[in-house]
DNA sequence: CTTGAGTTACGAATAAAATCGTAACACTAC
DNA sequence: GTAGTGTTACGATTTTATTCGTAACTCAAG
């Protein structure tokens, strides 16, 4: 039976090259490892390896009509980070929302933080 | 240099361990795997494998009194999952709480857990 | 003291993730 | 067409995580 994309967990790796592709839009290769190496020493062909491996598990589409194939991000970030965060509900908060947000939520987050969730909170239904 | 303790983050395997000493507290590795092996078919070996490795890095500690070794989670739930959840944030949320919290809470979020993250709000100075 | 059951320690095998060197390929400029 | 540059493809290596077999050790019962 084939894994269900929406499954698929973007490794570590996987996860910082979907950032810039959320950030930037689609981008080739190039572009991609020229934002990654401006912080992690990381080889041109490691990032361009990840990118193929993430086109296997269709983490990333890629546009192959030019030389240089144009790879972005195949769910949208809101998507990716819901299905991280259930993950995370679920393998270290015993399924508890509210337990995950107690936690979030400490001396380092900001007023604005704060009032962003209470409006969120508001705007619920519940 | 010394790693900092609190910096090490478990893996998948140590964290279903660590659930499930946080839920007995101490306990023996005959313990551990009873637990454990009735939701998943692992070896006694390897949870034995898997304690001593986490024993290495500090992440639980252990009682070597009697022949049967008991086991400890080093740290707290608490703490351990504030770790889990800053570390989220700043890997797919871009360092914002409250857009982790948004993504947290959605139409499976049940009322009661809504409310448990009003009252937390409520409870803050800010 | 000897045996057997239960335990830890150790190391090897496997699997998954990340890295990168090199070859092959494609396009542009000449 | 040829050379040179930039690209993808491929495979090997390394690192980290997981799994478990087997040997060594410990204790209690006889």
């Amino acid at each position: 039976m084939a894994r269900d994309k929406s499954a698929v967990k973007p490794t570590e790796a996987e996860l910082t090259l979907l950032n810039v592709l959320w950030q930037m839009g689609p981008a080739t290769v190039r572009q991609i490892h020229e934002i990654v190496s401006a912080t992690q020493k990381t080889g041109y062909t490691t990032v361009l390896k990840i990118l193929q491996i993430m086109h296997e598990k269709s983490l990333v589409i890629r546009d192959e009509t030019n030389r240089a194939h144009v790879y972005a991000a195949a769910n949208s970030e809101m998507h990716t980070q819901s299905s991280l965060i259930k993950d995370l509900i679920s393998k270290a908060f015993g399924g508890s929302t509210s337990k995950l947000v107690m936690r979030a939520i400490d001396e380092s987050t900001s007023a604005e933080e704060i009032n962003d969730i209470r409006q969120l909170l508001n705007s619920l239904e519940k």
